[in-house]
DNA sequence: TCTGGGGTCCTAGGACCC
DNA sequence: TCTGGGGTCCTAGGACCC
């Protein structure tokens, strides 16, 4: 056998506490000497840590937590919000300097992503610590990363890097570096997974391999049984993706500073979750079929209600119209106050999609095109 | 302490069709 | 007369990721 592929050559790169790194490098002066540092929502205003510094860390603040439990434990730190421009640009930084080194190179998030690297006899921390130090000298940001055979591996090994570290894991080795981890620690294996997992005595990778994939299927499914089949045994085979996956939703929900029951406020926030999922909508030159929309309620309990049209649409009065139907029902079946609310389009059909699959002559059209040549927003 | 916002994917039941 | 099975779409809810 002459023709076997060489082992893929994957890292996984994660920039540490990125909100933060980016906010000392925005806010310079305010935050020279600061080293407890928070950032993310108002305290008041219901907001949570998106990211802190790893001296906040040590005190126990993680990210997620309300920003009001942080303050609690943390009362000198300093809290600022997360500075999305600069997020944003720094993120395009950091992925053109990743993209140079790339076979191919897919973001998973602003501060995450996988680079397939090309083939080479260079060893694999090798050109980890070249990309890392030329991120850093570009950008001023500090990246972990890991490496590997798969997009798994990589990523477990990320975690051994940070902060600021690298770890590769030799071609043959994964089986052996998997088996070193917690259950937990495997990506999409959350605390509901967990649960499953442990009222049935297993409670450990060790425990997972001696479970047959027919026994797992059972137990969870087929989707999560196949999955921790393979992870356990460290099969991935995922490739790193080129990153032009066509977006399947699009939503935009927001938690009130106090809970809402006014139907005339709510009817304002709908009115402009609706403009803001209208105008991403056509921004990106898509029509969607399904609306959305939720409400979470004090006790924090999710219900939501969707309809699909007959139409892919695009135009804020056309969503509107759906949207203010589904907020009735949800009202009616679910009085009281309202804590968050929230709008999401999907169904999504993109350009050159949509032509053939309506028929103007045997159903009445939901939008013309001059409505959505006026654009019709809402306001207007 | 009191819990964000934007996504993807999976499951399950029911309707409907063949 | 009494009974199939498979496929697709829609809807609701939930897990998980960053």
């Amino acid at each position: 056998m002459s023709s076997e592929t060489p082992p893929r050559r994957i890292l996984h790169i994660d920039a540490d506490a990125f909100y933060c790194q980016v906010a000392y490098l925005t806010w310079p002066e305010k935050l020279a000497d600061v080293e407890l540092l928070l950032v993310g929502g108002h305290p008041e205003k219901r907001g949570v840590v998106a990211s802190c510094s790893y001296a906040a860390r040590k005190r126990g603040v993680r990210s997620a937590m309300p920003m009001a439990m942080a303050l609690r434990i943390c009362p000198e730190a300093v809290a600022v919000p997360v500075p999305w421009g600069s997020v944003r640009r720094k993120s395009r930084e950091v992925a053109a300097v990743l993209g140079r080194f790339a076979e191919r190179l897919e973001m998973v998030s602003v501060d995450e992503g996988y680079a397939l690297l090309p083939e080479s006899d260079e060893p694999l921390e090798e050109v980890a610590r070249r990309i890392q130090r030329a991120v850093e000298e570009e950008t001023r940001i500090t990246v972990s990363i890991g490496g590997g055979t798969s997009k798994l591996v990589a990523k477990l090994a990320t975690s051994r890097a940070k902060p600021a570290g690298l770890f590769a894991v030799p071609p043959g080795a994964e089986y052996d570096f998997v088996g070193t981890h917690a259950l937990g620690d495997l990506p999409y294996v959350g605390p509901a997974f967990l649960r499953d997992l442990e009222k049935r005595g297993v409670g450990s990778i060790e425990a997972a391999r001696r479970i047959d994939l027919n026994t797992l299927t059972l137990w969870l499914g087929p989707a999560r049984a196949r999955y921790l089949w393979a992870t356990v045994r460290a099969v991935d085979r995922a490739e790193v993706s080129a990153g032009d996956e066509p977006r399947k939703s699009i939503s935009s929900e927001t938690t009130f500073e106090r809970d809402l029951v006014d139907p005339h406020a709510l009817e304002d926030a709908l009115k402009n979750l609706v403009g803001d999922v209208g105008q991403s909508l056509r921004k990106i030159g898509y029509r969607a079929r399904t609306v959305t929309v939720k409400t979470r309620g004090p006790d924090f309990q999710d219900r939501q209600k969707n309809r699909t049209l007959p139409q892919a649409v695009e135009t804020d009065p056309v969503i509107l119209r759906a949207a203010d139907e589904l907020l009735r029902e949800l009202r009616e079946a679910r009085p009281g106050p309202v804590r968050l609310l929230g709008v999401g389009l999907s169904n999504l059909e993109g350009p050159g999609t949509w032509e053939q699959l309506t028929f103007p002559e045997i159903v009445p059209p939901l939008e013309t095109d001059e409505d959505r040549r006026a654009r019709a927003e809402l306001g207007e």
